[in-house]
DNA sequence: TGAAATGTTGGGGCG
DNA sequence: ACGCCCCAACATTTC
């Protein structure tokens, strides 16, 4: 009788530094790679369109590189725990026996749960489960602050990170990795059907390149260059200034230890920028590590405020003004690129984000709840936790937030950090010929200047569905109503 | 990882 | 030469 490993994948779909894979190697014995789509269990959250399409081809990439380690990776779907029972039973009929099923740790709750279930189901048929730690950085569990509490303000636990001796990724002895006997038939990619119906998502082929290949190079690409420049230029929409790396490491296509260390790597360079840029890079990973650590302790943060003082803040939801935000037509043109910019490639820039949502709920008072659940369906790295601390933060009802009264601006935001225009005439193209001056608030615009450059407001782009001064005054009285 | 309102300062024009 | 006013420019506080 043979006895084998089951290395079960999910959020870490990669090669390299994939700790199941190192225990597999280590242990001799052969191994079973598998990837179960089980979208229900993730439910109220489970993948979003945009999600799947990254989802897909991460997929195929992975079993790429499995081939040609002679190794396959096993498409399932359905319930996790009958798919493993299934191929237990399947296996064992083959005179193969299943030792122990190998996963890295999930840190969204629900997941975290089911698999506590599926591991107490296979307990009970002798099976033994084994997690490792692909995800993070450190583990939740070992960032505490000195009262034994989880961090709730992001500079202590980024003083504490930086300081930590984090093990760097462990190489793994690949020849060492080979298939059981017998090999279980699998679903074909397709049948999973996770690309959408033809068109929606046909930007994302020229945007991204979401296989393994491509998440290396992307990461290589930003410490080469981006990252000299990165204190300044991250927050130019325009320029391709920020890593991008958000997907890769949400589907763990990369893992954080790979990306820190590199990073730390490229800080020993000479140059005074480069070391200033690739720190400020290792802040913003620490954030992603701080909002995985932030869910685990506080794990209904997904869906009600940190802070429970906001669950009575007058929200006035109306679905014509999401719509008006969804669609990027709110006149306000840096807000209306983003969301565009969001639609069109499943992504958008980070500083574009920040305005964008707190137009949402401050400047339209709507629920941060909506933006997130938007953010979740549109966005091909929406990642629970950074998803749900960030409109958190924003809101001003989270971790470490950003205190309420603080409302971005657009048309200032727009004037400093998209100064030319660029961004806005690349996403709002009804826009394109409007002059610098105005590019950030055509309403201004003297009628002969809206002539020359071919708009009609309320035609060709719409009037802004508030004004700012007034909404501005609204959202801190709102403010008001839950902070006396 | 704001913005706006308000306060302060200092240079220059001018009587 | 001096005081007065205006108003950038900058600093502080308030939302």
């Amino acid at each position: 009788m043979q006895h084998i490993y089951i290395a079960w994948f999910r959020q870490d779909l990669r090669i390299h530094d994939n700790p199941m894979l190192a225990e597999a190697a280590a242990s001799g014995r052969p191994v079973l790679p598998v990837f179960i789509h089980a979208p229900d269990e993730a439910a109220p959250w489970s993948p979003g369109g945009a999600s799947c399409w990254w989802l897909h081809h991460a997929l195929q990439s992975l079993q790429e590189k499995l081939q040609a380690l002679g190794l396959p990776l096993l498409l399932r779907q359905g319930c996790s725990l009958e798919v493993l029972r299934d191929l237990v039973n399947e296996l064992r009929g083959k005179g193969i026996s299943v030792r122990a099923v190998l996963s890295s740790h999930l840190h969204e709750p629900r997941l975290a749960k089911r698999d506590d279930d599926v591991r107490l189901q296979l307990a009970g048929q002798g099976l033994n489960w084994w997690q490792g730690n692909a995800g993070l950085l450190l583990e939740p569990d070992r960032m505490l602050n000195q009262s034994g509490m989880p961090y709730r303000v992001f500079t202590p636990f980024w003083n504490k990170l930086r300081r930590e001796a984090l093990q760097p990724p462990q190489p793994i002895d690949f020849a060492a990795l080979h298939a059981p006997d017998h090999v279980p038939a699998s679903l074909s990619l397709s049948e999973l059907r996770l690309l959408p119906g033809i068109g929606w998502s046909g930007g994302f082929g020229a945007r991204w390149n979401p296989s393994l290949d491509g998440a290396h190079q992307a990461l290589r690409q930003f410490l080469s260059g981006p990252v000299q420049h990165y204190v300044h230029q991250r927050d130019l929409p325009a320029q391709a200034g920020t890593s991008a790396l958000s997907p890769y490491l949400h589907f763990g296509q990369l893992g954080p230890r790979q990306v820190w260390a590199a990073a730390q790597a490229a800080m020993h360079a000479t140059s005074t920028t480069q070391q200033e840029g690739s720190l400020a890079f290792l802040r913003e990973l620490a954030w992603r590590e701080f909002a995985c650590h932030l869910l685990h302790h506080f794990p209904h943060t997904d869906l009600q405020p940190l802070n429970p003082r906001y669950a009575a803040f007058p929200w006035q939801p109306d679905a014509g003004l999401q719509q008006a935000w969804q669609k990027g037509q709110t006149g306000y043109p840096l807000v209306d690129a983003g969301m565009r910019q969001l639609w069109q490639t499943g992504w958008m820039h980070n500083r574009i984000r920040m305005v964008v949502a707190s137009f949402l709920v401050k400047h339209l008072l709507q629920p941060w709840q909506d933006g997130a659940r938007w953010f979740w369906d549109t966005l091909c790295d929406a990642d629970l936790a950074n998803n749900s601390l960030g409109w958190q933060w924003v809101a001003g009802c989270g971790a470490d937030a950003s205190p309420y009264f603080r409302i971005f601006n657009p048309v200032l935001q727009g004037e400093k950090f998209d100064p030319k225009g660029d961004y806005v005439r690349q996403w709002v193209p009804e826009l394109a010929r409007m002059p610098e001056r105005y590019i950030h608030q055509p309403w201004k615009a003297p009628g002969s200047v809206l002539q020359q450059a071919a708009v009609r407001l309320g035609q060709d782009y719409p009037w802004p569905v508030v004004e700012h001064r007034a909404a501005r005054a609204r959202a801190l009285k709102a403010l008001d109503s839950i902070t006396i």
